[in-house]
DNA sequence: GGGGTGTGGTAG
DNA sequence: CATCGCTACCACACCCC
């Protein structure tokens, strides 16, 4: 007895004694409420008391308020839902920190009691602190924080409100949670020869039930059956995040901007337009998969596939049950326990079988595709080709420009392989061609077969295309920053060899302002990367990465509209880094100090120069090439403008068609002449971006390699080889180098001065804790030598081309283009 | 034909 | 007030060796 009763005083948290502490409190207030007559004015209030009030104190405040039936509480926790707040006045920083909540004086309290009811609490709501000045920065700051995108928490206020965010990080989550099921083994996966069952189970549009049911106040009168419903932000340039079948039935469809919608309703009839729920509609998707895991446990094998915050596939192996039955069950008890949001089930043999049938399914039911035996006639003729999944706006009107008179999944099965590969392209082609006979491809058999490997997410990134308006370079540079920054922290355990930055760019006749509110309008979409030749998750090395590549797109600040930015080739940090898939364990071994090596590569050099030529499209390269022989440069250029302005889809279409003609008309011979013109052409380029014959952009050789790339791969390689060795790199090399490095500087490319610094010091670190462990002086001495070559060489040359390198920065992005 | 990069398209 | 146009992944064209 003693012994437990010191145990139990010894492992006494802090969290059990706030605990207990809240316990008392709420048996006394209890007591308290018993004196009173049942139900008082404040019956149903959770209030809460910030800083020194009057006329009444806290003391005061607590007494009376549970007296009178309202619930007291002595801080805010996340947990519990204070209804009300009360505060003589508030700091900016307390304000802004209430401001979703009801904040009102202690007047308030004296008045009502007085009074015997609740009077209204607008009347005596409390303000920030008084003066213009602050209401002024009060303004200023919640603009920074909604829709500033230069302002510190933009990204997170943003991602807070976006649908399309929750739909790719839920997702993300679900496959995080799935893919620990699947590891944990207690799942029996199907094996190659079991007759598979499966369910795809979906909510009958899910945003808009979801929002119905937990719609404010002020929308009550509406009924989901009868009046036509969306949920969206706002009430123009809006998208509609979902609308209800009532809204289908006029013509409404998800993602079409709430104008449009508007335009649609006949007269008399009001759109309903509901405010997203954001946290309901993830407490919604928690039940909805609880309730499924739930229902396939044990006895099915617990085979529940993710595929989005509404959407599952679960799998009967070898399924010997009633199936019209097991539907019914489920969409009953879905519909209790989120009462209200009904789903609809599609059940066959195959993915695309039963994705097929959930289509015949909704709403608010469930369907069996027949089996192979079976005639599918009748079901594939109520279904039409965009119903079939990887068949979007832009292969549907290839297929449409192909075969006008296909509307239905039937007709469209009367098409061959070929005839299908020609407007799909050969992968689609073949994938739509078996879907149409009932049969999954391999790809999509991946997720149910070896789950693992489909759930483990293989690059990581952050897209924002909305709100972004910079002015300055400095503006960019700390935007890119936040996003790595979001991404890392998101992701505490990756490490990262690639980094890619996609640059949304208004095309050049678009307007400044776009209709919608904040939007992108059109652009042009542009992408570098870069290979870190390490795994790292270091932000300084990522952000001067991504520095380095917004400068290698070529965007002025004010044109950028949306900002991507991607890691790739991940790692864990679990592994050692030494297993690692980096480039450095592929790259094929070169020996070092062989200056043999001549490689007689045409005039590629550093990225940056040949960024231009770099960032131009296919099409662009295949129009220069073709035009090069008989059009001016002028009407190339004007030519190459035009076209680069058309809409994607007739360029591609112009795409597609030149490369057909192109393999269709040339022979072996005009190959070769065409060749030989394009390396003309190449070589006339290179003269125009450097700037004449005996400039200081000729390429940089060193040790044979010009391409930065390869001279990366070099260096590591060489650091490799010698840092532990007790001698060190050799002398002459260092001056080699030395001397590369020279020349960099002097052609202003500091910036690849500096990820120079950043690869050695990389890769020295490592060195430096994989050494800790058998300390050997001979490694030491390497190591030191080359200590010394990075303060005293590298860093030495990028210091005193600092001034160089702000210059060339600001000289290329104010002024170039 | 095996590697890379950049662009486009799709799903929810 | 507007408004919250994300992201993983595949396919492809084209480049280099």
């Amino acid at each position: 007895m003693r012994a437990r009763m010191a145990g139990g005083d010894a492992g006494y948290s802090y969290g059990e004694y706030f605990a207990d502490k809240r316990e008392k409190q709420r048996r006394q207030d209890e007591a308290a409420r018993g004196f009173a007559s049942r139900g008082g004015i404040f019956a149903g209030l959770v209030v809460y008391v910030n800083g020194y009030t009057r006329p009444w104190d806290r003391l005061k405040l607590h007494a009376e308020i549970v007296k009178h039936g309202g619930e007291f509480c002595h801080y805010m926790s996340g947990k519990r839902q204070v209804t009300h707040i009360i505060a003589s006045n508030l700091t900016l920083k307390k304000f802004v920190e209430f401001r979703n909540y009801k904040v009102v004086s202690a007047q308030w309290v004296v008045d009502s009691i007085q009074r015997g009811r609740l009077l209204p609490w607008q009347d005596y709501r409390v303000e920030g602190q008084g003066d213009d000045q602050q209401k002024l920065d009060l303004k200023a700051l919640r603009a920074t924080s909604t829709t500033d995108c230069n302002g510190p928490d933009f990204i997170t206020n943003y991602f807070s409100n976006s649908r399309l965010h929750l739909l790719s990080s839920w997702k993300a989550k679900l496959y995080r949670e799935a893919l620990i099921r699947f590891q944990k083994g207690a799942v029996h996966l199907p094996q190659g020869n079991d007759t598979l069952t499966v369910f795809h189970i979906d909510f009958d549009s899910f945003f808009a039930i979801t929002a119905y049911l937990y719609r404010p106040i002020e929308y009550r009168d509406c009924e989901f059956d009868k009046d036509p419903i969306v949920v969206c932000h706002g009430k123009h340039n809006s998208d509609i995040a979902s609308c209800n079948y009532v809204a289908r039935g006029y013509g409404v469809k998800n993602g079409m901007w709430v104008r449009e919608a508007e335009k649609l309703m006949p007269g008399g009839v009001h759109l309903v337009k509901l405010p997203y729920c954001f946290k309901q509609f993830r407490d919604t998707s928690d039940l909805f998969y609880k309730i499924l895991i739930e229902e396939f446990k044990d006895e099915f094998g617990g085979l529940v596939y993710p595929i989005s915050i509404d959407e599952l596939l679960a799998v009967i192996v070898n399924c010997k049950l009633d199936t019209a039955q097991l539907c019914e069950r489920i969409r009953q008890r879905v519909f209790e326990q989120t009462q209200g949001c009904s789903v609809s089930i599609g059940v066959a043999g195959t993915r695309i079988g039963a994705r097929l049938a959930l289509k015949l399914a909704k709403p608010n039911g469930y369907k069996l595709w027949p089996s192979p035996q079976e005639d599918d006639t009748a079901f594939l003729d109520k279904l039409v080709p965009s119903d079939i999944p990887g068949l979007g706006p832009s292969l549907l009107s290839r297929l449409h420009a192909s075969y006008p008179q296909v509307k239905t999944l039937l007709q469209l099965r009367g098409l061959t392989l070929k005839q299908l590969q020609t407007p799909l392209g050969e992968k689609v082609g073949e994938k739509t061609f078996y879907r149409l006979r009932g049969q999954d491809d391999p790809e999509s058999l991946k997720l149910l077969y070896e789950p693992e490997t489909v759930l483990q997410r293989k690059t990581i990134s952050v897209d924002i295309n909305w709100a972004i308006r910079f002015r300055t370079i400095e503006q960019v540079d700390t935007f890119m920053d936040r996003c790595a920054t979001f991404i890392l922290e998101d992701n505490p355990e990756v490490l990262t060899a690639q980094v890619t930055l996609k640059i949304m760019q208004r095309c050049a006749d678009a307007p400044l302002e776009p209709t919608k509110y904040l939007g992108m309008g059109r652009c042009n979409a542009l992408s570098q990367s870069s290979n870190l030749g390490l795994p790292t998750r270091d932000p300084g090395v990522i952000i001067t990465e991504l520095h380095s590549l917004f400068r290698k797109v070529n965007c002025l600040p004010g044109d950028v509209r949306g900002v991507g930015v991607s890691l790739s080739k991940l790692t864990s940090v679990g592994r050692t880094v030494g297993h690692a898939v980096g480039p450095l364990r592929n790259q094929p071994t070169l020996p070092f100090l062989q200056s043999t090596r001549t490689p007689n590569s045409t005039t590629t050099t550093t990225p940056v120069e040949n960024s231009r030529k770099r960032c131009v499209s296919p099409l662009k390269t295949l129009r220069i090439n073709e035009e090069n022989d008989s059009r001016s440069q002028a009407t190339t250029e004007y030519q190459e403008q035009f076209l680069s302005e058309l809409p994607t889809q007739i360029r591609r279409e112009i795409n597609r068609e030149q490369a057909i003609k192109r393999k269709v008309e040339s022979t072996k011979l005009d190959k070769i002449r065409a060749d030989a013109q394009k390396r003309q052409k190449a070589q006339d380029t290179c003269k125009d971006h450097f700037l004449g014959q005996d400039s200081l952009f000729e390429p940089i050789k060193f040790q044979g390699c010009s391409r930065f790339k390869d001279i990366c791969k070099l260096i590591n390689k060489w650091i490799d080889q010698t840092a532990c060795e007790s001698k060190g790199p050799h002398p002459r090399d260092v001056k080699l180098f030395r001397r590369y490095l020279v020349k960099l500087a002097a052609s202003n490319r500091t910036h690849l001065l500096l990820q120079i610094a950043n690869l050695i010091s990389l890769n020295l670190n490592l060195k430096a804790s994989d050494s800790d462990k058998e300390v050997v002086d001979a490694t030491r001495s390497g190591l030191q030598e080359w200590d010394n070559i990075l303060l005293h060489t590298v860093v030495k040359i990028l210091n005193e081309n600092k001034t160089t390198f702000q210059r060339e920065r600001k000289v290329k992005i104010e002024f170039d283009i």
